[in-house]
DNA sequence: GCCACTGTTGACAACGTTGTCCAGGCCCTA
DNA sequence: TAGGGCCTGGACAACGTTGTCAACAGTGGC
């Protein structure tokens, strides 16, 4: 910038004001500092500008894998909102790992970012205190806080898995299994709450062995549905929870062939899943809308809310698409 | 950082010392400023940093959308390659907007990202060059620049495409379709130009009717493949120019039944193909190596290679799943 | 002709960090 | 005990920008 202003013969401060459109430059003055920035190429040093005034006009969002097809819709979300605020996003990819989590948000805020989303990967977040005292704001979203009180955009996972289940009890289902994700994560226990809900409103009895937490390896899935399916009391249904696991469960019960159908459920919907045969019966989030509901509470409080921490729960969507509604098989 | 020099009672320069890890500090001096910087939350300001050091450590990705399952794992290659080299990764969408990624690059090089990874949605990139002049590396993946030179990394578009057809052709089917993206997307022509190679290499005539470039937005790709497959002299084969239209083209075929079924490749794969019946042919690229070759390309230059740009081109791979090997409907 | 006013411009400090350089204290050796 | 070298710590400038404030010129009114 100092180079733009001794080519065009002003002032340091006089370029700054072209730079940033501020009034107060006579067209002429205005005319010759445009051309010496063309001619040197300039462009300003957003890092400086940050650091003499404070916001970064930046986003973080700290989700678990960008690759996977639920996350990917929702940071696009979020970096839409972002955008139609000016703002840029940076993302991380804590890979479910609560000390890259930490990490990834830590590094977030030494760049001052002026809020962050986070997915969290770990249970205790009382290390984003400093940050939330010295006002980073901050939204979870997907999975609740650990620890600390921050606004907050879930999806009604009980109550979607709850529906679900129901479905298939409803289907004439009495011993259906649950596959889901690592018992520390808060959306895979809250979908088995879902799950125990409805097996109780039924009062239908819950097998130890009709239920498993874990990996959602394929390699864990396959071998854990293969079980449940021969077992003394093998299940009639299986309710997914979630897209990976879904996927699996799909995969394996096509390779058994469709002389014994199973009902399937899955928790969150699929690219495709209305293709297959039978067609994939899902309960859906809406990944867009819970990114856009969080940045959209993100900016609020950018743009000053103090109020309390909110808590915004969106529904979910039964799908039937015919793999929920086949009848259990006869015994 | 000042105020931690304070409380701890030493010099600020001592302070940064102990944060950057740097040697010539005493033990205890160490300590009583650790635990200044623990009473108050201090956090190092990377914006002052990067100011004085030159470097962000962090660099740039300008894909087309996120959300697309094609570009999500590609994004997830760099931001690990990145990771791995201590780089944060900030993307942004251009939407297939040239003036979008044009804003978004800038914006980026405004941040001063060490490096840029570009999928270009336009067709002119010379608004680099002054970046470019300046030491900001850069790596096009998936579309070559125009009207520049710098590193690119490319599939073998046409020649994949040309694989696909071919293989229709082996199967015996001679009147075969493409449906593509847009003309200006360069992967959208270079896969009709394997098209025309593969149809050209058996002496097969190719009717203007049965190729369609255009946006891939479902109703336009419904009503062409529709208008293909019930012309005077319709098509018994379909070639997909990506996943987009793969997607609409199975749902479009599985609609009309299997009374006629018609052979379908696709270019780029899906997930749960596998599954579907019959299950889809594809020409898979691999979007995380892109991603990474294109990474590890961009931090090669960061480390200082001055090679002249490079051009990668990775291979695509057939993966005969069923639909690709119908035979053509009887006539 | 003088004053007040307006509109344009530039000098300077400050943002928070790090590189350079120097001061002072310590220990070791002759 | 004097001199030299090493280790620790701090003062200061610099990175590139913007906010503050004052200087300056031109204009209009009396």
């Amino acid at each position: 910038m100092k180079d733009v202003a001794t080519r065009a013969g002003v002032g340091l401060k006089t370029v700054s004001r072209v730079v940033n459109g501020e009034p107060g430059v006579t067209a002429e003055t205005e005319r010759r500092v445009r051309e010496a920035i063309a001619a040197l190429g300039f462009r300003r040093n957003d890092s400086a500008r940050v650091l003499r005034k404070g916001r970064t006009s930046s986003v973080g969002l700290v989700l678990e894998d960008l690759a996977d097809p639920f996350y990917a819709p929702l940071s696009r979300a979020v970096e839409e909102v972002a955008r139609h605020h000016g703002a840029l996003l940076i993302n991380g990819s804590s890979a479910e790992d609560p000390e890259r989590e930490r990490e990834l948000a830590l590094a977030l805020c030494a760049r001052r970012v002026d809020g962050l989303v986070v997915i969290p990967a770990g249970a205790d977040h009382r290390y984003l205190e400093p940050e939330l005292a010295a006002g980073v704001a901050t939204v979870f979203v997907d999975r609740p806080p650990g620890l600390i009180s921050a606004d907050t955009v879930l999806s009604d996972h009980a109550g979607g898995a709850r529906e679900g289940v129901a479905h298939l009890i409803a289907h004439g289902h009495r011993r259906i299994g649950f596959v889901g994700d690592q018992p520390h994560i808060h959306t895979a226990t809250e979908r088995l709450r879902g799950y125990r809900a409805a097996m109780d409103a039924a009062a239908l009895p819950v097998h130890d062995g009709w239920i498993s937490l874990g990996p959602t390896a394929p390699e864990r899935v396959r071998g854990e549905v293969r079980r449940m399916l021969s077992g003394p009391s093998p299940v009639t249904a299986l309710f997914a929870g979630n897209n990976r696991v879904t996927a699996t469960a799909v995969r394996v019960l096509s390779e058994r062939g469709l002389s014994t159908a199973v009902a399937l459920v899955g928790f969150d919907d699929l690219e495709l899943a209305d293709l297959l045969s039978p067609a994939v019966t899902v309960i859906a989030q809406d990944p867009a809308r819970l990114g856009r509901t969080a940045a959209e509470l993100l900016f609020q409080r950018l743009d000053g809310s103090a109020a309390a921490p909110r808590r915004v729960e969106l529904p979910t969507r039964l799908i039937p698409r015919g793999s929920g509604e086949l009848p259990p098989a006869s015994d």
